[in-house]
DNA sequence: CAAATAGTGTCTATAAGACATTATAGT
DNA sequence: ACTATAATGTCTTATAGACACTATTTG
């Protein structure tokens, strides 16, 4: 239960305090490799380190309340676009000594963002920028494993979800929603039967209306998509390496 | 990050404190029905209203141990069984306002027991009981939310995890997990389709070594087998209602 | 005997993997 | 012309659903 075991004549402000936190792994795909943004820390412990954007929960809210306040602020999207997106509680972390300061838990969270607005550093947030994972090194606190969680998190995701259209602007082509399975995966996909599979599952991308419109660099031109209403993918997307039967 | 904002000055004993708890949804299957482990509440709120098992998280220990440590507590196990118990993390609740009395987050857990040890109330819990869910009514917090949740959860890694096995004995027969899938997704199973699958799959279950022994109320004995090392299923046995396409 | 469950086998439907072919753009 | 990508189609393979059939127990 919630609140059991309260010995008598508790007094919450007797005990040595939990400080509750969030962090936020928010991804995004820039040049065909999966991007995290990471700030640079100003302060003491891990100073000058990178880390995961992040802050304390406040009293009247909830910690996805916390987080989406503390993307705004980091990232400096505007607030109904953050309202929007897709956020999912990835778990929570609260091993002792995870922060050297004091017992802190945190509650890790997940986002996906499509394009790439290069982040204004927030008001106290020395430094924000978008990473690759090559570069996810020595991260402040135990991101690292946040991090890692999180990424495997996204590419399970993949497979029985719509998640991938948040990586994806409002109108895309299905070669870039294909580009996205690719890069958070780290394969590639046969492009007629990813096209084949994408197309067969209803609710998962819908034709733009209107002529269909073209679009592409170089080759032939792309019709565009927007994401559908389906939210999960029945029968899934499996990886290939998940077939070894 | 964890510990940003920290504003100059910091007391952590300045701030509202939050308090850290463990809630568990412990399921076990007991005559084709799921039922959950609860206690009856003896202290304000909700006294005498039903509720999940959990307790404070204790400042030296995390939230992973402090549920391992409530649930040996509330259901009588030896601690070894407890130690070696799939227990997973569900989410985190964090609402401002799910506990009347102060700001309480609760790391919310959830564990598959095989057999029935009828539960001997804990040391402060007044009385504990497995329900059938079908009385999962009126829980204390949002502890119905919260089973709810969990009941999802199991159900959705059924499909693609072998967590099975945990609400089956060390030994049990195809189908006992057969009916482990029936009781969980609520649905009939073709018997000889989940036959195949469940040997087709590598690593779910091993035959028990030695002569085939074979157990069985009416009907045929059916052959024993071993949860198997293989924790994901590949590819994954999906509920029949998952595949509508 | 009937009823119930275990276990095997078979046919079919579906979905995925492999891969060929055509179309349309840029260089 | 060459390359890159889109889009379509086809053949094969793998897996799941449906279901018949036998085997072995209890009542």
């Amino acid at each position: 239960m919630s609140t059991p075991h309260v010995p008598e004549g508790y007094d919450p402000h007797a005990y040595e305090p939990f400080a509750v936190t969030v962090d936020l792994a928010v991804f995004t795909v820039r040049d065909n490799r999966l991007h995290v943004l990471l700030i640079e820390r100003g302060e003491e412990p891990y100073k000058g380190a990178w880390a995961l954007p992040g802050g304390f929960v406040q009293p009247r809210e909830s910690a996805e309340q916390a987080a989406r306040r503390e993307l705004a602020e980091e990232t400096g999207l505007d607030p109904v676009t953050v309202e929007s997106l897709h956020l999912e509680q990835l778990r929570t972390y609260s091993e002792p000594g995870r922060d050297p300061r004091m017992r802190v838990v945190t509650v890790a969270y997940t986002a996906l963002v499509p394009d790439l607005p290069e982040p204004r550093g927030g008001s106290d947030a020395a430094r924000a920028r978008w990473v690759a994972p090559v570069a996810y090194e020595r991260l402040a606190f135990d991101h690292q494993r946040i991090l890692a969680d999180a990424h495997d998190r996204v590419g399970a995701k993949l497979e029985y979800t719509c998640i991938a259209t948040g990586f994806c602007p409002p109108e895309f082509t299905v070669g870039e929603l294909r580009q996205v399975y690719e890069t958070v995966w780290g394969v590639e996909l046969d492009r007629a039967n990813f096209r084949r599979k994408v197309l067969a599952t209803p609710g998962f991308v819908q034709p733009v209306e209107g002529p269909p419109r073209l679009t592409g660099g170089r080759g032939k031109p792309a019709a565009l998509y927007r994401a559908g209403t389906a939210t999960t993918l029945h029968p899934p997307l499996l990886r290939p390496e998940g077939r070894h039967s």
